[in-house]
DNA sequence: TCAATATACTACGAGGTTCGTATTATTCAA
DNA sequence: TTGAATAATACGAACCTCGTAGTATATTGA
């Protein structure tokens, strides 16, 4: 298999500049201050893993377990995650969402999804399927 | 020409959410501590304009013309980039590269740039050509 | 059993980043 | 020439990240 061109390189690096300019979405967060970039990847991965402990988290993105547990507080603060002592390991804490946090962690999701809805619809329907199955071959 | 299936937009969101977390370029800034993020865009941007001013950058990159001027502050003590007062317009700040700036840009560049060819050695050289091609039909 | 060690997390503070307001310098317009 | 607009910086408040130290609980091993 040969190499991709230089050229090639160059061409997916402009593209995917223009890319990331024109699909960048707007951080409107309801009621207050934006959420910090971390505090919207936790609340989707909450969301997505319900009572998972701050460990997982700092694992799943790299970062200091002290940052995850300031962040969490500032969740919790907002209202917008609880978190629990469960009886099995009384040092842990399972992490989960309240209802004002499932919706903003939905409302994420939808600006997500339009985001990406609004990528595929430039794409003809028999290209969708190809560059889905392309993305997920890289990835 | 009809709407992409919502478990195609699902689909993308989970590839790209892998992709993201497997292509996240080490930031290993040689000597001293890692560069900001927004260091980072100004480095790159700067090594496309040279002689361009803060407030450019600003309007490119969505951030306040104060986050720049810290940021440029930041750089030049670092000797990565200078600030001249052109003679047309001596309010008006133009931007360059020092040469250890235009090293560390060209650094940068380098670590991009393989990241984009190890994405294009995962397709087929077949591929790669289309997969270009519809990055750049939805940039 | 119980002491030593490991594990899960939090408190606190230092260092750094962003951005709004106020200010300086320069240019443009009437 | 004076007033408004423009380009940028100074300063400070608010915030984020992370290292160190400390608390509470669990596990291990003599």
């Amino acid at each position: 298999m040969s190499e991709p061109t230089d050229e090639q390189v160059a061409d997916l690096a402009g593209a995917l500049d223009r890319l990331g300019r024109r699909f960048k979405l707007s951080d409107t967060a309801q009621g207050g201050r934006p959420l910090a970039e971390i505090d919207k990847l936790i609340l989707q991965h909450v969301a997505a893993h319900p009572g998972c402990g701050p460990s997982d988290v700092a694992r799943t993105f790299g970062v200091a377990l002290t940052t995850i547990s300031s962040a969490t507080d500032r969740l919790a603060k907002r209202g917008l995650l609880e978190r629990l002592r469960p009886s099995e390991d009384r040092r842990a804490v399972a992490l989960d969402l309240t209802e004002a946090g499932k919706t903003h962690a939905r409302a994420l999701q939808d600006m997500y999804q339009s985001m990406f809805r609004d990528m595929l619809r430039r794409l003809t329907p028999a290209e969708r399927a190809v560059f889905i199955e392309m993305v997920s071959k890289i990835a």
